[in-house]
DNA sequence: TATTGTTATACTCTATAACTATA
DNA sequence: TATAGTTATAGAGTATAACAATA
């Protein structure tokens, strides 16, 4: 589909796993920013190797979904909607280009804007990912009943 | 307390908050691990606000903690229990060190290795510091009961 | 031989700021 | 004058890899 950018390879000296005798981890614990921190790193790790064949990450899927479903979006409508720089929009779109997910077409209104748009392939892609993405889903709630997916889901978009 | 390193300005160009016309974000809205990070990024900012004045992030915090919490700690322990790279670690510890928190004690029991302390200084300090974590707590949960915020926290520690 | 802390180096992400071409 | 996209530049975070001292 196209030049692959960089996810990043797991080599020798890395990240051990074990830790000291008896580790405390004290007041963080029962901390929600923490263990919010903890979880979004353990999900962030199965998206990517989740989607490992589409060298998908978290931002970069979230630009092809909100580009998929928001017409004659501008790059910076995307920006704002991921909450990032235009500068940073600039690049991932940039990413996203290349690899032929999305194109930028003159804006019907203004000379100065582009209007973001899927390829065709890139379409058609997207729905093999979003089915690993939900593949992915199935893996990080696995040890959830759907009720309580849904009670957290909630619970989430209540917190900050 | 010492040289403060730097956490960053926020300026003029920088990100815009307005939307498309109805912008929509499709099949991102229910997705747990979006959803996640969205929160995630909302609880990193309030913790950066509430915690300005000590130049406090959540990963020194999280340091801070865990060498309070267990003596003797040498630095490749703290790397795991973070889960970083050891590289990350003596970073971290520079910073904490140069901000007077902790110091490197020579281990007892081991000639290569440091044991991890806290100082007086970064003991009293951290109590503060405590304080304006449940501060910072308090307001990302703002919305939540009580037995929803614990509802929450058991159903995160199931996520991944 | 393996491990500890360190350093050198590199890459990703994201920011600020200045520029250009339009509006 | 303000906005859209771009580019240049920089900083924070984290990674891999190699090294000296010690285990």
């Amino acid at each position: 589909m196209a030049k692959p950018p960089k996810t990043r390879a797991v080599e020798t000296d890395a990240i051990a796993s074990e830790a000291a005798a008896q580790p405390s981890y004290g007041a963080l614990q029962g901390l929600l920013g923490y263990q919010l921190r903890r979880a979004q790193l353990r999900v962030y790790d199965d998206f990517l190797r989740t989607l490992a064949q589409w060298q998908m990450t978290p931002p970069r899927y979230a630009a092809l979904e909100i580009v998929a479903e928001n017409a004659q979006l501008k790059l910076t409508d995307l920006a704002n909607m991921l909450g990032i720089a235009r500068s940073g929009a600039v690049l991932l779109v940039d990413t996203l280009v290349e690899m032929g997910y999305m194109e930028r077409l003159p804006s019907l209104t203004d000379k100065r804007a582009f209007a973001l748009k899927m390829t065709t392939a890139g379409q058609a892609t997207l729905k093999a990912i979003r089915t690993a993405v939900q593949a992915h889903e199935a893996h990080i709630t696995a040890q959830l009943s759907p009720a309580e997916r849904a009670k957290l889901l909630q619970l989430i978009e209540r917190v900050g």
